[in-house]
DNA sequence: AACTCGTGGTC
DNA sequence: TGACCAAGAGT
């Protein structure tokens, strides 16, 4: 087995000169990296979300908002609803605050890891990605295809998240001073179409020869991973309040679950999860069924009801808008919400 | 250190 | 079909 770093670094640069993936926001290998603006909101963009989910919203941003200063001079309504459906609402807030700080220095990222590591949302990994790949400043990156090629190459079985101090060590160890950007960018590729969670195509690997776990003939086996937490299950109630071909709207608090998005009033769940609350008229209701939806770690049944009079005079002590219906789309709600308001047109039925 | 924070695809 | 997973960050 010889996992020195020659031998690793230059089996994958070859590699990744042949099959590097093409993706919207990546220069060929080879060629001046594309700008720092680019490289840091595919990043941000990618931050626990696959390739896939990531391509419509990355040139939606970059039609919308073609570089950092104009993305800093948008609102927040704006981008927020513009993010709606990808997750992880922090990250919209965040990237907003970063651009608005990057505009105000000059409109330029700064060139260093550890200058990018101080913005809003930037992290180690996206610090260090953005650092090599934009910068191409030698930075040891680290994200979840890295932590399994490691794992593998060097069969480290120290369970996460405490293994992950010996695997930044070795990945630091195979990092090239030269080209590590595109290092990063190739051990990432590696992860997501060779060395995949299950099913790793070890016959296609150009590391086949230096890896360990491969000469085990178990690969699958690492990385090893703490057991995960049950996910408890809650309940809660959401309320579609319609008038005139309007649907009353609220804007959730700028924290917390699905922080800074547009939604529909509820009765609480994220606190108190048992479905008791109640909504902002006093009725009547009616029940129009209930919407599933599966968050990182809990699980929710969201019982949808409907009201269609017009004793709405008490929603004016609420924050809130009426939003027409037949832009509905244009609201930017999360998908839970997205779900409700599905139903809710639809009329009465469930949705799982 | 452990917990919070979304979503859609895969098997 | 439920559990796992994905270019993690903030607290």
């Amino acid at each position: 087995m010889d996992a020195s770093f020659d031998a690793v670094s230059r089996a994958l640069l070859d590699w990744y000169d042949a099959h590097a993936r093409d993706l919207p926001w990546r220069a060929r290998p080879g060629t001046p990296p594309p700008e720092p603006y680019r490289v840091w909101l595919s990043e941000v963009m990618l931050q626990q979300t696959t390739v896939a989910a990531v391509k419509d919203y990355f040139a939606a941003f970059t039609s919308r908002w073609p570089s950092v200063e104009a993305l800093a001079v948008a609102s927040d309504e704006d981008v927020m609803a513009a993010w709606a459906g990808l997750g992880y609402y922090a990250r919209a807030r965040n990237l907003l605050a970063c651009a608005r700080e990057v505009a105000a220095n000059g409109g330029r990222f700064p060139d260093t890891e550890e200058g990018l590591r101080a913005l809003p949302g930037l992290g180690a990994y996206t610090a260090a990605a953005v650092a090599a790949i934009a910068f191409e400043r030698r930075a040891v990156v680290v994200d979840a295809n890295v932590e399994r090629v490691v794992a593998r190459l060097f069969a480290l079985d120290e369970p996460l998240p405490g293994g992950r101090t010996a695997i930044r060590e070795r990945a630091d160890a195979i990092t090239p001073q030269a080209r590590s950007g595109d290092f990063a960018q190739a051990m990432m590729d590696l992860g997501a179409t060779v060395c995949t969670s299950r099913a790793p195509r070890c016959l296609l690997c150009p590391l086949a020869s230096h890896c360990t776990a491969q000469a085990m003939g178990e690969p699958e086996r690492f990385p090893v991973k703490a057991p995960k937490k049950a996910k408890p299950a809650r309940r809660g109630r959401a309320f579609w309040i319609e008038r005139d071909e309007h649907v009353w709207l609220v804007r959730r608090p700028g924290k917390g679950m699905l922080g800074g998005m547009r939604a529909l009033p509820d009765d609480g769940w994220n606190a108190r999860a048992d479905g008791s609350g109640d909504g902002p008229l006093a009725g009547p209701w009616e029940s129009a069924g209930k919407v599933g939806h599966v968050f990182t770690h809990f699980s929710l049944e969201l019982n949808l009801t409907v009201y269609l009079g017009d004793q709405c005079d008490s929603l004016a002590r609420h924050e809130g808008e009426w939003w027409p219906l037949e832009q509905l789309d244009a609201a930017g709600l999360p998908t839970l919400f997205a779900k409700a308001a599905r139903l809710a047109l639809a009329g009465t039925g469930e949705e799982a």
